[in-house]
DNA sequence: CTCACTACTGACACTAATGTATGTATCTAA
DNA sequence: TTAGATACATACATTAGTGTCAGTAGTGAG
């Protein structure tokens, strides 16, 4: 009796999706588990029970649990460096400050880049770029058109676009901070939170535009 | 031949700590783990190796994996919160803005503060208070003073209280953030990298008691 | 229709981590 | 000095989670 291997039980009909479409699944799925549980609850098992396929898989699709996770924190990254590359196209910081600080607020928050940066953070300590991104520049680029926005096409010194360098990054740890940590320090109960944020929001880029775009101090 | 359990090898000499000292050598290795590698890094097996004991003792001490990790967000917790009351005793906010900046960073960044909350939020991203201290009513009480210093005993406005709350939040935010993103958003290389940080944070406090110690705004 | 391709599956091997059971060594107190 | 308490050890049970393998089933091209 040759014993050839049988499915068992009846199984659910097979679906077949394309290999883009099992990918952005998966990815979303693991992306609700990092937002509901934290790190340690991306588990391939559980992912694959919610986008409803054995998780051997998504070892297909992503070769390991390290290859998923790499996918996720790329998707994030280039999330917010195209937001920031939208911010980039031609909108005066001076009108539009507290609409910059809502967009990175959706992004950190909602798409839960936060958590990721939180959580590649604490697992690589002393890593400098990231999935071929390069903050620093980026905040360079972000500063260099501040400061040309403000004080026209003259040259601006290298003191003046640190500070304006100081704000960008001021922006970002902010609206990294009140995703994370944020409702723990807030008094305001679930029903007014949200109008709670875009009151501090508005109060921080009215702050920003102030000391920023205004290069009336010292 | 009844078998009596035996070591095998010679093992190490025992040495002996009071309970409280056992507690805290492990609290303390467990503590570096976690800045070095991340949550995951957080192993008993190591923190028992790098102690010098056996991983049971830690089970022993601490009953759980959870258990040693609780007692990690608790000393993590009550540093701050001590370090909040020693803020609090009679120190004149626009004198030392820099300085209250400096030691929040101290405590977020070389007591790992800031990775402790960080991974503590990831788990539990609808906690409301942490090991029997309600941050909102710490930033309240921060902000009080804060009014009653700039205004004497006056009665400050609700209004005027949050806008202060909001001062207090960001700070602790932009610390919160700075420990855990703010090497990656920085241009400076290592050498510089101190002397920036502390550039940062000049012009922070700056700001904040620009905006806040001072009621001249709307 | 048939064939090649590949998304997908069930069963299982393997590893690594927590936790348990039970005995040992060292301290303190009478 | 002895007795009890407890800090600590070894050995092992257990489990949970990743990754492998060999086979199955949709799908699109010729």
């Amino acid at each position: 009796m040759p014993e050839q291997k049988k499915p068992v039980g009846a199984s659910a009909p097979r679906r077949r999706r394309s290999a883009e479409v099992a990918r952005r699944e998966i990815l979303d799925a693991a992306q609700r588990r990092l937002d509901e549980g934290g790190p340690d609850a991306i588990r391939l098992q559980e992912i694959a029970r919610d986008v409803g396929i054995a998780h051997p898989t998504i070892l297909h699709h992503f070769g390991s649990r390290d290859g998923l996770i790499q996918a996720l924190d790329a998707r994030a990254i280039h999330a917010l460096s195209d937001d920031v590359s939208a911010m980039l196209q031609g909108r005066r910081v001076q009108d539009s400050g507290i609409e910059l600080l809502e967009r990175l607020a959706h992004t950190m928050n909602d798409l839960g880049l936060a958590r990721l940066i939180a959580w590649w953070a604490m697992r690589e300590p002393n890593a400098r770029a990231l999935e071929g991104i390069d903050p620093p520049a980026l905040v360079r680029k972000i500063s260099q058109l501040i400061c040309s926005q403000i004080e026209g096409d003259e040259a601006h010194s290298t003191e003046r676009e640190e500070l304006v360098s100081f704000g960008v990054r001021l922006a970002v740890m902010a609206m990294f901070g009140e995703a994370l940590i944020g409702d723990i320090m807030s008094p305001a109960g679930a029903e007014q939170r949200d109008a709670e944020r875009h009151r501090f929001r508005a109060w921080l880029s009215d702050l920003l535009v102030e000391k920023i775009a205004d290069p009336s101090d010292d």
